[in-house]
DNA sequence: TCTCAAATCACCCGAAAGAATGAGAGCGTT
DNA sequence: AACGCTCTCATTCTTTCGGGTGATTTGAGA
């Protein structure tokens, strides 16, 4: 709270350029409203009128300006990550190879991702294996960088 | 800019207190502009000062109700990291040594580290070597986790 | 000047990774 | 039942990688 209050002030700070512009508006407003109040001198019957369009006009005009200060707090985060099934279809890369995949993306060593997946090393390194000539690879770093430009892990 | 707008009208669609509300002060106004009008019957001398007034006042409403819409929007983005400075001196790492740190968190091999700093295979190797002591570890991976752990990297 | 830490590199060895091959169990489809 | 696919595991072999040790050069500071 405190630092958007903090924020929003150094907004202020910087657009002085705006506030001038706040007050020209004001100012050639008036004008306006003199012109027309003297042109069809109907000032009595119509002064919750001019009043009701001043108070929209500056009403927009304060949304406007109240938006401004915060438009630049819009943040995005990240890309989102979408799982690319078409690549691993046609691939033809089964889950347990996904599996292992990830947990290679993790840096863990073979023999990790077998005991975290409660298989025998040598299974680990068959699905790897596969992997690596589905991926079109030769090694581990390279069927990581490559899962990830083809959006298969994160 | 698609989604922004459209946050913005569903925010719209759910504030209808807010715009009836809106209203209701709008013309709680006109009476009191109209009453004070008649109290004091300086309508002619100082129509620009009300209008002026309406304006502040309605300008601060549209401030606030901009305000309303987009607060909602301040995105907290995950924890900032902070380099832990002491923890570095206090294990007397050096310059080098972290940036093969970094890279190694990147999960790059030793010779991709070599590649990227412009030294030999046996220079890396050598830094890792002296930083898994310095961070008590045996493994790569453990000093990835474990560097994470003291804010050493993000 | 001497000292020490940092940075650099070479060499050696064991562990891990990867390739190639074979094979068996389970499961759904034809 | 026969077939195909996945998952599983084993064995052998080669290559790569990781980690340790020792050594040299350089620059900053006591």
């Amino acid at each position: 709270m405190f630092v958007s209050l903090c924020t929003q002030f150094c907004s202020l700070v910087s657009v002085k350029k705006t506030i001038f512009l706040y007050g020209l508006a004001l100012a050639v407003l008036v004008l306006i409203m003199r012109m027309i109040e003297y042109r069809f001198l109907v000032r009595d019957l119509t002064l919750e009128f001019y009043i009701g369009l001043v108070a929209l006009f500056f009403t927009a005009l304060g949304i406007w300006v109240g938006l401004r200060f915060t438009r630049k707090k819009v943040v995005v985060i990240g890309p989102e990550f979408h799982f690319n099934e078409k690549e691993q279809i046609q691939r033809s890369i089964s889950k347990r190879e996904l599996e292992v995949l990830e947990l290679m993306a993790q840096g863990l060593a073979n023999q990790e991702i077998a005991d975290q997946l409660f298989v025998s090393l040598n299974t680990v390194k068959t699905h790897s294996s596969n992997l690596f000539s589905k991926l079109e690879v030769s090694r581990r770093t390279q069927a990581i960088q490559k899962a990830k430009k083809l959006n298969l892990i994160p």
